[in-house]
DNA sequence: AGCCTAAGTTCGGTTTTGCAACTTAGCTTT
DNA sequence: AAAGCTAAGTTGCAAAACCGAACTTAGGCT
């Protein structure tokens, strides 16, 4: 878990620092998570993340052009036409990371006696966590993991 | 897997909003990887990320107020003293966090034919992937996640 | 015609970043 | 012992990102 190969490394390669270019800047997680919690609209945002209304304005633009989300024009009846943002599939893969997030916030942020929240099995009530497994879903102890540079 | 209740979530006993507080900071991801990856000197963050001096200095002094990593002194033989930064264990539990970014970052952002870099098992050689399980390992599917707000 | 509201823009001011140069303290070399 | 080298920061100033409040636009309602 913790990786030797420090000499060969390649940052302009690593999926990690391209991921974090799309996540990384200040307000992007947390409006995905706005997203994950089911709110689509702007004023929505606005208001449950307390972001200032131009930088709101920006990241969901930004967002939009990185193929997280995307716009869409909706009606309600006797309703004018609004706006809502929904996540794409790109976006929707994110949630594994909101997840893992979570869990760790969970860990070590809450306070015992204090409230929090949990994501939850619907059927069987346990709470969800992520685990290190193979494509087969069968376990990988976290010590036994490196790093690989390979060709796509 | 998007998550319903609306009305009832308290944004300040959210633990992905808790735990964005101390990763949601440009570069405190990075320098996370850079660690994970074997990394543990200031020199060695400076060259690699392209990060600013300064910068680096807060960043590496917040991390440690929040316990993510520990600066410790080491000394080699006829060298001079110097500092080192290592994750502690809340540090080192966000590696599936790390995990998860790689691996979408993986699907979505890199291209065919490029380099890139995976995590595998060293014993099966098969690549890491994160999944959602409960505490036995058993697999949860996405649809049937759910937001459970409780009292800890 | 006038009002209301969702979804932005604009603008001035404050916070973070970035960049380059400077500082400090051990160790080594002369 | 003086001079030099290097790791790990500081400092100071310019550039970029962010904030808050006010302003704009457009569709629907009274």
């Amino acid at each position: 878990m913790e990786l030797p190969q420090n000499e060969l490394i390649n940052r302009t390669s690593c999926p990690v620092g391209k991921a974090l270019q799309e996540l990384g800047e200040k307000w992007v997680l947390l409006l995905l998570r706005e997203l994950f919690y089911g709110f689509h609209r702007f004023e929505d945002f606005q208001q449950n993340l307390d972001i200032s209304r131009s930088v709101l304005a920006n990241k969901l633009g930004k967002m939009v052009e990185d193929g997280l989300v995307e716009k869409r024009l909706y009606q309600r009846e006797s309703e004018r036409p609004r706006h809502a943002y929904h996540l794409t599939k790109k976006g929707k893969d994110l949630f594994k990371v909101i997840v893992a997030i979570s869990e760790w916030g969970n860990r070590y942020l809450d306070k015992d006696g204090e409230e929090t929240m949990v994501f939850v099995d619907a059927e069987s009530g346990k709470q969800v966590q992520m685990s290190y497994t193979d494509s087969d879903f069968q376990p990988i102890h976290p010590r036994n993991i490196l790093l690989k540079t390979y060709q796509k």
